[in-house]
DNA sequence: GGCATATAGTTAGTTAAACAACTAATCAAA
DNA sequence: TTTGATTAGTTGTTTAACTAACTATATGCC
């Protein structure tokens, strides 16, 4: 039985992710709080769009592990407050390739501070080897549940 | 600067909690598969009432780690299936004290079940001390930010 | 007793996730 | 070239999270 690692009683919080919630609502604090009008599923749109936009919703859904239906609302939403564009592909027009707007470009550099910000506050007093590991072992959880 | 173990790029999974969000679609398919009428949401409830029922819907706020009206609605939810029954207190009437119902017991041993199962195909290849870190630093992350 | 304050829970409104069913465009193969 | 399958994206429905505003009960203090 190489894998019973978890007894009854220990399994909750690992399942229903507590820390990462704790995260979250961190960081929507701090974005709140530095009137950044941005939820975190939106802002985790935008983390990828910051690195190369002009890609489609389903390169969206894959970068961010989401469905179509939640892509599609979340550019929605997006669109409404004006941070991203959908210009149909001309090589095919199944397509929405989403741009930033400039609006979108100026949010990045404080937004990225804040998470950084939530990140270092998270990991107050952990050390920086137990991170790798804790982070080696959600990468492998992931890939196995793919 | 003892903490900036992150470097811009490395932030994504941790804050998007990506590991644990696919840990609960698994064990949700899991549950659908068994013909469970679950939500995770509402097993999560459940679980905390298994262990001791009779218990007040703040009581559950605190251990599910949800706010008062997400409380209010998964009651609600769970009290439509049948599985909860609110009670009021004869000591301090603003209280609802909560009650599974038979229907409710009679799903724990194999919702728990399956949830063991999820969890060991989570950490399939994954050193038993490396999980024991990984728990450790993600209830460091937990205290820290609460 | 009466008033302020705190606590328990509910309601309303917005955003998002999961699933199923759908449209439209593309591709492949007979 | 037309038919069938695949791919990209949208829409509808249910469940849930979060915030703010609300009701009702309890408590503490004068």
């Amino acid at each position: 039985m190489p894998n019973n690692q978890f007894k009854k009683g220990e399994l909750y919080s690992f399942i229903t992710g507590k820390a990462s919630t704790a995260i979250a609502r961190r960081l929507q604090k701090k974005f709140n709080a530095a009137n950044l009008n941005l939820t975190i599923e939106q802002w985790s749109v935008l983390y990828h769009l910051w690195k190369q936009d002009g890609i489609s919703q389903q390169e969206l859904c894959n970068a961010t592990f989401r469905d179509k239906p939640s892509i599609t609302r979340l550019v929605d939403n997006l669109e409404k407050l004006k941070l991203v564009k959908r210009v149909s592909s001309k090589e095919d027009r199944r397509m929405n390739m989403i741009f930033l707007t400039n609006e979108a470009r100026k949010m990045e550099e404080a937004s990225m501070e804040l998470a950084e910000e939530t990140l270092n506050e998270a990991l107050e007093k952990v050390p920086a080897d137990q991170v790798e590991v804790c982070k080696q072992v959600l990468q492998i959880v992931y890939d196995n549940l793919r």
